[in-house]
DNA sequence: TGGTCATGTGACCAGTAGGTCATATTGTAT
DNA sequence: ATACAATATGACCTACTGGTCACATGACCA
Protein backbone atom coordinates (compact mmCIF):
# COMPACT_ATOMS: atom_id res chain seq x y z
CA UNK A 1 0.00 0.00 0.00
CA UNK A 2 1.06 3.55 -0.71
CA UNK A 3 2.79 5.53 2.61
CA UNK A 4 0.08 8.28 3.90
CA UNK A 5 2.68 10.70 2.38
CA UNK A 6 0.33 9.87 -1.16
CA UNK A 7 -2.90 10.24 0.29
CA UNK A 8 -1.74 13.77 1.85
CA UNK A 9 -1.00 14.61 -2.46
CA UNK A 10 -3.22 16.96 -3.51
CA UNK A 11 -5.55 15.08 -6.31
CA UNK A 12 -4.26 16.59 -9.19
CA UNK A 13 -0.68 15.72 -8.42
CA UNK A 14 -1.88 12.01 -7.40
CA UNK A 15 -3.60 11.75 -10.63
CA UNK A 16 -0.90 12.82 -12.89
CA UNK A 17 1.41 9.76 -11.02
CA UNK A 18 -1.05 7.08 -11.11
CA UNK A 19 -2.32 8.00 -14.95
CA UNK A 20 2.04 7.72 -15.52
CA UNK A 21 1.77 4.30 -13.64
CA UNK A 22 -1.21 3.28 -15.90
CA UNK A 23 0.57 4.26 -19.37
CA UNK A 24 3.36 2.78 -18.50
CA UNK A 25 2.37 -0.55 -16.94
CA UNK A 26 0.02 -0.51 -20.10
CA UNK A 27 2.51 -0.17 -22.12
CA UNK A 28 5.88 -2.23 -20.70
CA UNK A 29 3.80 -5.03 -18.28
CA UNK A 30 5.20 -5.43 -14.52
CA UNK A 31 8.69 -6.29 -15.08
CA UNK A 32 9.87 -4.10 -17.67
CA UNK A 33 7.65 -0.98 -16.29
CA UNK A 34 10.63 2.14 -15.58
CA UNK A 35 10.20 3.91 -12.20
CA UNK A 36 12.19 6.03 -13.99
CA UNK A 37 9.67 6.64 -17.01
CA UNK A 38 7.26 6.87 -14.35
CA UNK A 39 8.87 10.24 -12.06
CA UNK A 40 9.98 11.55 -15.78
CA UNK A 41 6.35 11.25 -17.07
CA UNK A 42 4.61 12.48 -13.68
CA UNK A 43 6.97 15.46 -13.06
CA UNK A 44 8.05 14.66 -9.73
CA UNK A 45 11.54 13.65 -8.33
CA UNK A 46 12.49 10.16 -7.82
CA UNK A 47 13.45 10.58 -4.45
CA UNK A 48 9.50 11.60 -4.17
CA UNK A 49 8.44 8.54 -5.80
CA UNK A 50 9.52 6.64 -2.66
CA UNK A 51 8.29 8.43 -0.81
CA UNK A 52 4.42 7.89 -1.79
CA UNK A 53 5.40 4.28 -2.55
CA UNK A 54 7.66 1.22 -1.43
CA UNK A 55 8.71 0.25 -5.12
CA UNK A 56 7.01 -0.79 -8.01
CA UNK A 57 5.13 -3.89 -6.92
CA UNK A 58 3.11 -1.35 -4.68
CA UNK A 59 2.02 1.34 -7.08
CA UNK A 60 1.16 -1.58 -9.30
CA UNK A 61 -1.34 -2.84 -6.31
CA UNK A 62 -2.77 0.21 -5.46
CA UNK A 63 -3.91 0.51 -9.24
CA UNK A 64 -5.39 -3.13 -8.72
CA UNK A 65 -7.27 -1.05 -5.58
CA UNK A 66 -8.14 1.61 -8.03
CA UNK A 67 -9.48 -0.54 -10.12
CA UNK A 68 -11.62 -2.61 -7.55
CA UNK A 69 -13.09 0.94 -6.06
CA UNK A 70 -14.25 2.49 -9.72
CA UNK A 71 -15.69 -1.09 -10.49
CA UNK A 72 -17.63 -1.04 -7.08
CA UNK A 73 -18.21 2.27 -7.55
CA UNK A 74 -19.51 1.37 -11.14
CA UNK A 75 -21.87 -1.34 -10.59
CA UNK A 76 -23.45 -0.03 -7.61
CA UNK A 77 -25.84 1.00 -9.36
CA UNK A 78 -25.85 -1.46 -11.77
CA UNK A 79 -29.33 -3.43 -11.81
CA UNK A 80 -29.53 -6.73 -13.70
CA UNK A 81 -33.23 -5.67 -16.02
CA UNK A 82 -35.34 -8.48 -14.93
CA UNK A 83 -35.35 -10.99 -11.60
CA UNK A 84 -35.38 -14.63 -12.60
CA UNK A 85 -32.78 -14.66 -14.95
CA UNK A 86 -30.90 -17.92 -15.27
CA UNK A 87 -27.46 -18.22 -15.18
CA UNK A 88 -26.49 -17.36 -18.31
CA UNK A 89 -28.67 -14.73 -18.97
CA UNK A 90 -27.10 -13.14 -15.84
CA UNK A 91 -23.42 -14.04 -16.61
CA UNK A 92 -24.17 -12.18 -20.08
CA UNK A 93 -25.44 -9.62 -18.45
CA UNK A 94 -21.77 -8.97 -15.98
CA UNK A 95 -20.14 -9.74 -19.38
CA UNK A 96 -21.91 -6.83 -20.92
CA UNK A 97 -21.83 -4.16 -18.15
CA UNK A 98 -18.41 -5.38 -17.53
CA UNK A 99 -17.54 -4.28 -21.18
CA UNK A 100 -19.33 -1.06 -20.69
CA UNK A 101 -16.82 -0.61 -17.38
CA UNK A 102 -14.19 -1.30 -19.56
CA UNK A 103 -14.76 1.35 -22.06
CA UNK A 104 -14.98 3.82 -19.90
CA UNK A 105 -11.21 2.76 -17.74
CA UNK A 106 -9.65 1.78 -20.49
CA UNK A 107 -6.06 2.02 -20.31
CA UNK A 108 -6.58 0.94 -16.39
CA UNK A 109 -8.32 -2.23 -17.07
CA UNK A 110 -5.44 -2.64 -19.97
CA UNK A 111 -2.74 -2.28 -17.46
CA UNK A 112 -3.77 -4.12 -14.83
CA UNK A 113 -5.00 -7.28 -17.40
CA UNK A 114 -1.84 -7.15 -19.30
CA UNK A 115 0.00 -7.33 -15.65
CA UNK A 116 -2.34 -10.05 -14.18
CA UNK A 117 -2.65 -12.36 -17.50
CA UNK A 118 0.38 -12.44 -18.44
CA UNK A 119 3.97 -11.82 -16.18
CA UNK A 120 0.93 -12.49 -13.00
CA UNK A 121 0.34 -16.12 -13.58
CA UNK A 122 3.94 -16.73 -12.82
CA UNK A 123 3.98 -14.91 -9.93
CA UNK A 124 2.83 -15.94 -6.50
CA UNK A 125 2.28 -12.70 -5.29
CA UNK A 126 -1.26 -12.72 -7.15
CA UNK A 127 -2.59 -16.05 -6.68
CA UNK A 128 -4.28 -14.78 -3.79
CA UNK A 129 -6.26 -11.81 -5.62
CA UNK A 130 -6.84 -13.92 -8.68
CA UNK A 131 -8.53 -16.18 -6.21
CA UNK A 132 -10.57 -13.53 -5.12
CA UNK A 133 -12.67 -13.15 -8.39
CA UNK A 134 -12.82 -16.74 -9.14
CA UNK A 135 -14.84 -17.14 -5.66
CA UNK A 136 -17.82 -15.64 -6.65
CA UNK A 137 -17.40 -17.54 -9.83
CA UNK A 138 -17.49 -21.03 -8.60
CA UNK A 139 -20.60 -19.88 -5.97
CA UNK A 140 -22.62 -18.99 -9.16
CA UNK A 141 -21.67 -22.53 -10.89
CA UNK A 142 -21.94 -24.70 -8.34
CA UNK A 143 -25.61 -22.96 -7.96
CA UNK A 144 -25.91 -23.46 -11.61
CA UNK A 145 -24.84 -27.01 -11.31
CA UNK A 146 -27.94 -27.43 -8.82
CA UNK A 147 -30.53 -25.69 -10.82
CA UNK A 148 -29.71 -28.27 -13.84
CA UNK A 149 -28.42 -25.05 -16.08
CA UNK A 150 -24.70 -26.57 -16.32
CA UNK A 151 -23.48 -30.27 -17.43
CA UNK A 152 -22.81 -31.82 -13.67
CA UNK A 153 -20.05 -33.61 -15.25
CA UNK A 154 -18.13 -30.33 -16.23
CA UNK A 155 -16.48 -30.54 -12.81
CA UNK A 156 -16.76 -26.65 -10.91
CA UNK A 157 -12.83 -26.29 -11.38
CA UNK A 158 -13.02 -27.11 -14.83
CA UNK A 159 -15.95 -25.01 -15.70
CA UNK A 160 -14.54 -22.03 -13.84
CA UNK A 161 -11.66 -21.82 -15.61
CA UNK A 162 -13.50 -21.99 -18.82
CA UNK A 163 -15.87 -19.28 -17.75
CA UNK A 164 -12.42 -17.02 -17.16
CA UNK A 165 -11.01 -17.56 -19.91
CA UNK A 166 -13.95 -16.51 -22.12
CA UNK A 167 -14.56 -13.28 -19.71
CA UNK A 168 -10.54 -12.59 -20.25
CA UNK A 169 -10.91 -13.56 -23.92
CA UNK A 170 -14.06 -10.70 -24.59
CA UNK A 171 -12.06 -8.61 -21.86
CA UNK A 172 -8.92 -8.69 -24.50
CA UNK A 173 -10.88 -8.42 -27.72
CA UNK A 174 -13.24 -5.46 -26.54
CA UNK A 175 -10.44 -3.61 -25.75
CA UNK A 176 -7.87 -4.67 -28.51
CA UNK A 177 -10.60 -3.12 -31.19
CA UNK A 178 -12.25 -0.94 -28.77
CA UNK A 179 -8.69 1.24 -28.55
CA UNK A 180 -8.12 1.54 -32.38
CA UNK A 181 -12.08 3.03 -32.47
CA UNK A 182 -12.27 6.85 -32.08
CA UNK A 183 -14.88 6.97 -29.66
CA UNK A 184 -14.26 3.23 -27.82
CA UNK A 185 -17.90 3.96 -25.72
CA UNK A 186 -20.22 4.37 -29.01
CA UNK A 187 -17.83 1.39 -30.35
CA UNK A 188 -18.66 -0.94 -27.57
CA UNK A 189 -22.45 -0.08 -27.20
CA UNK A 190 -22.93 -0.16 -31.01
CA UNK A 191 -25.17 -3.04 -32.45
CA UNK A 192 -22.42 -4.93 -34.41
CA UNK A 193 -20.31 -5.09 -31.11
CA UNK A 194 -23.61 -5.98 -28.84
CA UNK A 195 -23.83 -9.28 -31.64
CA UNK A 196 -20.38 -10.22 -31.34
CA UNK A 197 -20.55 -10.21 -27.76
CA UNK A 198 -23.92 -12.01 -28.19
CA UNK A 199 -22.21 -15.04 -30.65
CA UNK A 200 -19.44 -15.31 -28.32
CA UNK A 201 -21.52 -15.90 -25.41
CA UNK A 202 -23.76 -18.04 -27.58
CA UNK A 203 -20.85 -19.97 -28.26
CA UNK A 204 -19.76 -20.12 -24.95
CA UNK A 205 -23.20 -21.53 -23.57
CA UNK A 206 -24.19 -23.95 -27.02
CA UNK A 207 -20.84 -24.83 -27.94
CA UNK A 208 -19.14 -24.32 -31.80
CA UNK A 209 -21.42 -27.54 -33.15
CA UNK A 210 -24.29 -26.29 -35.48
CA UNK A 211 -27.56 -27.66 -33.55
CA UNK A 212 -30.72 -27.37 -34.56
CA UNK A 213 -31.83 -24.04 -32.64
CA UNK A 214 -28.28 -22.05 -33.94
CA UNK A 215 -27.62 -18.77 -32.81
CA UNK A 216 -29.39 -16.94 -35.65
CA UNK A 217 -32.84 -18.37 -34.59
CA UNK A 218 -32.28 -17.86 -31.14
CA UNK A 219 -31.67 -14.27 -31.41
CA UNK A 220 -33.90 -13.76 -34.28
CA UNK A 221 -36.59 -11.98 -31.75
CA UNK A 222 -33.82 -9.05 -30.88
CA UNK A 223 -33.41 -8.50 -34.72
CA UNK A 224 -36.53 -8.38 -35.76
CA UNK A 225 -38.41 -6.42 -33.36
CA UNK B 1 18.88 -16.97 -38.04
CA UNK B 2 21.89 -17.81 -36.05
CA UNK B 3 25.14 -17.62 -37.96
CA UNK B 4 27.24 -20.24 -39.71
CA UNK B 5 29.70 -20.89 -36.79
CA UNK B 6 26.88 -22.24 -34.69
CA UNK B 7 25.66 -24.57 -36.79
CA UNK B 8 29.29 -25.80 -37.33
CA UNK B 9 29.60 -26.25 -33.29
CA UNK B 10 30.01 -30.27 -32.63
CA UNK B 11 26.28 -31.06 -31.27
CA UNK B 12 26.61 -31.20 -27.58
CA UNK B 13 27.50 -28.02 -27.39
CA UNK B 14 24.76 -26.26 -29.48
CA UNK B 15 22.51 -28.42 -27.32
CA UNK B 16 24.07 -27.07 -23.85
CA UNK B 17 23.30 -23.87 -25.72
CA UNK B 18 19.68 -24.25 -26.92
CA UNK B 19 19.08 -25.71 -23.54
CA UNK B 20 20.13 -22.78 -21.54
CA UNK B 21 18.19 -20.40 -23.73
CA UNK B 22 14.77 -22.44 -23.83
CA UNK B 23 15.38 -22.59 -19.48
CA UNK B 24 16.47 -18.52 -19.80
CA UNK B 25 12.96 -17.91 -21.69
CA UNK B 26 10.67 -20.11 -19.69
CA UNK B 27 11.80 -18.77 -16.78
CA UNK B 28 11.74 -15.53 -17.73
CA UNK B 29 10.25 -14.45 -20.76
CA UNK B 30 11.90 -13.03 -23.57
CA UNK B 31 12.40 -8.98 -22.73
CA UNK B 32 13.99 -10.17 -19.07
CA UNK B 33 15.54 -12.91 -20.15
CA UNK B 34 19.63 -12.02 -19.98
CA UNK B 35 21.97 -13.14 -22.06
CA UNK B 36 24.27 -12.77 -19.77
CA UNK B 37 22.79 -15.36 -17.54
CA UNK B 38 22.38 -17.88 -21.20
CA UNK B 39 26.39 -17.73 -21.53
CA UNK B 40 26.48 -18.43 -17.52
CA UNK B 41 24.36 -21.88 -17.62
CA UNK B 42 26.33 -22.68 -21.10
CA UNK B 43 29.74 -22.43 -19.78
CA UNK B 44 30.69 -20.09 -23.31
CA UNK B 45 31.84 -16.56 -23.12
CA UNK B 46 29.87 -13.78 -23.63
CA UNK B 47 31.65 -12.87 -27.07
CA UNK B 48 31.13 -16.24 -28.23
CA UNK B 49 27.53 -15.78 -27.89
CA UNK B 50 27.20 -12.90 -30.65
CA UNK B 51 29.67 -15.05 -32.70
CA UNK B 52 26.54 -17.34 -33.01
CA UNK B 53 23.65 -15.35 -32.55
CA UNK B 54 22.52 -11.53 -33.68
CA UNK B 55 20.46 -11.04 -30.52
CA UNK B 56 18.15 -12.01 -27.89
CA UNK B 57 15.59 -12.77 -30.51
CA UNK B 58 17.87 -14.38 -33.09
CA UNK B 59 18.39 -17.22 -30.63
CA UNK B 60 14.72 -17.07 -29.92
CA UNK B 61 13.62 -17.32 -33.54
CA UNK B 62 15.53 -20.30 -33.90
CA UNK B 63 13.72 -21.78 -30.55
CA UNK B 64 10.81 -21.60 -32.90
CA UNK B 65 12.18 -23.22 -35.81
CA UNK B 66 13.63 -26.02 -33.60
CA UNK B 67 9.84 -26.25 -31.99
CA UNK B 68 8.49 -26.51 -35.16
CA UNK B 69 11.00 -28.68 -37.21
CA UNK B 70 10.90 -31.07 -34.46
CA UNK B 71 6.48 -31.04 -34.32
CA UNK B 72 7.00 -31.76 -38.22
CA UNK B 73 8.96 -34.66 -37.09
CA UNK B 74 6.65 -35.51 -34.47
CA UNK B 75 3.51 -35.94 -36.44
CA UNK B 76 5.17 -36.92 -39.59
CA UNK B 77 4.43 -40.55 -38.55
CA UNK B 78 1.08 -40.07 -36.81
CA UNK B 79 -1.61 -40.69 -38.54
CA UNK B 80 -5.43 -40.11 -37.35
CA UNK B 81 -7.10 -43.15 -36.12
CA UNK B 82 -10.25 -43.34 -38.60
CA UNK B 83 -10.67 -42.11 -42.12
CA UNK B 84 -14.09 -39.76 -42.51
CA UNK B 85 -13.84 -38.03 -38.85
CA UNK B 86 -15.87 -34.80 -38.77
CA UNK B 87 -13.92 -31.81 -37.95
CA UNK B 88 -14.29 -32.14 -34.15
CA UNK B 89 -13.16 -35.48 -34.14
CA UNK B 90 -10.38 -34.32 -36.18
CA UNK B 91 -9.63 -31.43 -34.13
CA UNK B 92 -10.09 -33.74 -30.98
CA UNK B 93 -7.33 -35.68 -32.44
CA UNK B 94 -4.95 -33.24 -33.05
CA UNK B 95 -5.06 -31.75 -29.82
CA UNK B 96 -4.10 -34.98 -28.24
CA UNK B 97 -1.62 -35.77 -30.38
CA UNK B 98 -0.49 -31.94 -29.40
CA UNK B 99 -0.67 -32.91 -25.98
CA UNK B 100 1.27 -36.15 -26.74
CA UNK B 101 3.96 -33.78 -28.24
CA UNK B 102 4.28 -31.18 -25.20
CA UNK B 103 4.71 -33.94 -23.00
CA UNK B 104 8.01 -34.76 -25.04
CA UNK B 105 9.00 -31.23 -24.81
CA UNK B 106 7.88 -29.50 -22.37
CA UNK B 107 10.29 -27.31 -21.61
CA UNK B 108 10.69 -25.88 -25.08
CA UNK B 109 6.93 -25.62 -25.80
CA UNK B 110 6.66 -23.60 -22.38
CA UNK B 111 9.41 -21.05 -22.97
CA UNK B 112 8.05 -20.56 -26.79
CA UNK B 113 4.00 -19.86 -25.08
CA UNK B 114 5.35 -17.93 -22.45
CA UNK B 115 7.17 -15.96 -24.90
CA UNK B 116 4.22 -16.29 -27.91
CA UNK B 117 0.84 -15.73 -25.45
CA UNK B 118 2.36 -13.07 -23.69
CA UNK B 119 5.04 -10.63 -24.60
CA UNK B 120 4.63 -11.67 -27.99
CA UNK B 121 1.08 -10.61 -28.28
CA UNK B 122 2.44 -7.21 -27.83
CA UNK B 123 5.31 -7.17 -30.27
CA UNK B 124 4.51 -6.85 -34.42
CA UNK B 125 7.74 -9.18 -35.70
CA UNK B 126 5.50 -12.44 -34.57
CA UNK B 127 2.15 -11.79 -36.51
CA UNK B 128 2.93 -13.58 -39.39
CA UNK B 129 4.31 -16.32 -37.92
CA UNK B 130 1.14 -16.36 -35.04
CA UNK B 131 -1.19 -15.86 -38.64
CA UNK B 132 0.64 -19.05 -40.04
CA UNK B 133 -0.27 -21.15 -37.64
CA UNK B 134 -3.98 -19.71 -37.82
CA UNK B 135 -4.28 -20.38 -41.42
CA UNK B 136 -4.76 -24.03 -41.11
CA UNK B 137 -7.58 -23.76 -38.43
CA UNK B 138 -9.50 -21.34 -41.16
CA UNK B 139 -9.86 -23.25 -43.44
CA UNK B 140 -10.49 -26.20 -41.79
CA UNK B 141 -13.34 -23.88 -40.52
CA UNK B 142 -14.47 -22.87 -43.36
CA UNK B 143 -14.82 -26.47 -44.42
CA UNK B 144 -16.46 -27.03 -41.29
CA UNK B 145 -19.34 -24.36 -41.64
CA UNK B 146 -19.99 -25.65 -45.33
CA UNK B 147 -20.21 -28.89 -43.94
CA UNK B 148 -22.64 -27.85 -41.85
CA UNK B 149 -20.91 -29.01 -38.49
CA UNK B 150 -20.44 -25.65 -37.19
CA UNK B 151 -22.84 -22.64 -36.98
CA UNK B 152 -22.93 -20.31 -39.90
CA UNK B 153 -23.62 -17.29 -38.23
CA UNK B 154 -20.58 -17.72 -36.20
CA UNK B 155 -18.20 -16.20 -38.81
CA UNK B 156 -15.23 -17.49 -39.07
CA UNK B 157 -12.62 -15.55 -37.62
CA UNK B 158 -14.35 -15.40 -34.35
CA UNK B 159 -14.44 -19.40 -34.87
CA UNK B 160 -11.25 -19.37 -35.28
CA UNK B 161 -10.09 -17.12 -32.06
CA UNK B 162 -12.19 -19.35 -30.46
CA UNK B 163 -10.09 -22.73 -31.02
CA UNK B 164 -7.15 -20.99 -30.81
CA UNK B 165 -7.98 -19.58 -27.29
CA UNK B 166 -9.20 -23.32 -26.44
CA UNK B 167 -6.25 -24.92 -27.69
CA UNK B 168 -4.29 -22.84 -25.59
CA UNK B 169 -5.81 -22.81 -22.59
CA UNK B 170 -5.51 -27.08 -23.31
CA UNK B 171 -1.76 -26.56 -23.24
CA UNK B 172 -1.71 -24.56 -21.01
CA UNK B 173 -3.49 -26.47 -18.48
CA UNK B 174 -1.55 -29.67 -19.79
CA UNK B 175 1.93 -27.78 -19.12
CA UNK B 176 1.50 -26.13 -15.90
CA UNK B 177 -0.08 -29.60 -14.18
CA UNK B 178 1.88 -31.34 -15.69
CA UNK B 179 4.77 -30.14 -14.73
CA UNK B 180 4.16 -31.14 -11.56
CA UNK B 181 4.13 -34.55 -12.19
CA UNK B 182 6.89 -36.83 -11.57
CA UNK B 183 6.44 -38.31 -15.13
CA UNK B 184 4.70 -36.02 -17.46
CA UNK B 185 4.11 -38.16 -20.17
CA UNK B 186 2.13 -41.24 -18.36
CA UNK B 187 -0.12 -38.49 -16.43
CA UNK B 188 -0.99 -36.96 -20.07
CA UNK B 189 -2.07 -40.56 -21.20
CA UNK B 190 -3.81 -41.62 -17.78
CA UNK B 191 -7.15 -42.14 -17.92
CA UNK B 192 -7.46 -38.93 -15.68
CA UNK B 193 -6.14 -36.81 -18.04
CA UNK B 194 -7.66 -37.59 -21.21
CA UNK B 195 -10.87 -37.37 -19.68
CA UNK B 196 -10.48 -33.57 -18.74
CA UNK B 197 -9.65 -32.73 -21.88
CA UNK B 198 -12.18 -34.69 -23.45
CA UNK B 199 -14.23 -32.33 -21.60
CA UNK B 200 -12.73 -29.67 -22.64
CA UNK B 201 -13.21 -30.24 -25.93
CA UNK B 202 -16.89 -31.51 -25.23
CA UNK B 203 -17.75 -28.19 -23.45
CA UNK B 204 -15.83 -25.94 -26.76
CA UNK B 205 -18.13 -28.40 -29.11
CA UNK B 206 -21.55 -28.44 -27.09
CA UNK B 207 -21.11 -25.70 -24.72
CA UNK B 208 -21.37 -25.44 -21.33
CA UNK B 209 -25.39 -25.27 -20.87
CA UNK B 210 -26.55 -28.84 -20.02
CA UNK B 211 -28.74 -30.24 -22.89
CA UNK B 212 -30.53 -33.73 -23.46
CA UNK B 213 -27.12 -34.97 -24.69
CA UNK B 214 -24.36 -34.77 -21.49
CA UNK B 215 -21.20 -35.55 -21.70
CA UNK B 216 -21.41 -38.37 -19.71
CA UNK B 217 -23.65 -39.76 -22.29
CA UNK B 218 -21.77 -39.41 -25.13
CA UNK B 219 -18.90 -40.89 -23.50
CA UNK B 220 -20.59 -43.54 -21.73
CA UNK B 221 -19.47 -46.09 -24.65
CA UNK B 222 -15.58 -45.23 -23.54
CA UNK B 223 -15.66 -45.76 -20.04
CA UNK B 224 -18.31 -48.96 -20.09
CA UNK B 225 -15.77 -50.90 -22.83
C1' DT C 1 58.19 -25.32 -38.49
C1' DG C 2 55.72 -21.34 -39.75
C1' DG C 3 51.61 -19.19 -41.61
C1' DT C 4 46.74 -18.47 -42.02
C1' DC C 5 42.19 -18.48 -40.89
C1' DA C 6 38.23 -19.75 -37.86
C1' DT C 7 36.95 -19.81 -33.26
C1' DG C 8 37.07 -18.55 -28.34
C1' DT C 9 37.53 -15.11 -24.61
C1' DG C 10 36.64 -11.80 -20.95
C1' DA C 11 37.84 -7.06 -19.86
C1' DC C 12 35.59 -3.13 -21.08
C1' DC C 13 31.99 0.30 -22.63
C1' DA C 14 27.80 3.17 -22.32
C1' DG C 15 23.21 2.96 -20.73
C1' DT C 16 19.74 2.07 -17.46
C1' DA C 17 17.81 -0.08 -13.57
C1' DG C 18 16.19 0.31 -8.53
C1' DG C 19 17.21 2.55 -4.45
C1' DT C 20 19.41 6.04 -0.87
C1' DC C 21 20.29 10.26 1.39
C1' DA C 22 22.01 14.83 2.67
C1' DT C 23 20.17 18.95 1.69
C1' DA C 24 16.60 22.40 0.23
C1' DT C 25 11.98 23.88 0.35
C1' DT C 26 7.55 24.37 2.18
C1' DG C 27 3.74 24.50 5.57
C1' DT C 28 2.16 25.25 10.21
C1' DA C 29 1.80 26.41 14.92
C1' DT C 30 3.51 29.45 18.36
C1' DA D 1 9.52 36.07 13.25
C1' DT D 2 10.89 31.64 14.81
C1' DA D 3 11.04 26.90 15.32
C1' DC D 4 9.90 22.44 13.94
C1' DA D 5 8.06 18.86 11.21
C1' DA D 6 6.59 17.34 6.62
C1' DT D 7 7.73 17.13 2.02
C1' DA D 8 10.56 17.67 -2.21
C1' DT D 9 14.80 16.98 -4.71
C1' DG D 10 18.45 15.20 -7.74
C1' DA D 11 23.18 13.76 -7.33
C1' DC D 12 24.98 9.52 -6.25
C1' DC D 13 25.48 4.41 -5.41
C1' DT D 14 25.73 -0.43 -6.93
C1' DA D 15 24.18 -3.91 -9.95
C1' DC D 16 23.11 -5.47 -14.21
C1' DT D 17 22.01 -4.90 -19.13
C1' DG D 18 23.26 -5.61 -24.31
C1' DG D 19 27.07 -5.17 -27.04
C1' DT D 20 32.22 -4.62 -28.75
C1' DC D 21 36.89 -5.70 -29.58
C1' DA D 22 41.84 -6.58 -29.16
C1' DC D 23 43.86 -10.49 -28.24
C1' DA D 24 44.51 -15.70 -27.22
C1' DT D 25 43.87 -20.26 -28.68
C1' DG D 26 43.28 -23.82 -31.78
C1' DA D 27 43.04 -26.34 -36.33
C1' DC D 28 44.84 -27.24 -40.69
C1' DC D 29 47.91 -26.85 -44.54
C1' DA D 30 52.47 -25.81 -46.75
Amino acid sequence: MPKPTFFNLPEEKREKIINAAIDEFAEYGLEKASINRIVANSGIAKGSFYQYFEDKHDVFLHLLAVLEREKMEYFKDKHPPARNMDTFQYFRWMIKTGMEFNSAYPRLVQAVSRVMLNEGMYYLDFANIRERTTQGLRTMIRQAIQNGEVDPSVDVDLAVMIMETWSNAISNYILQEGMKQKDIMKWVRSAKTQETIDKMLYVMEYGLRKTESDFAKTFQERTTS
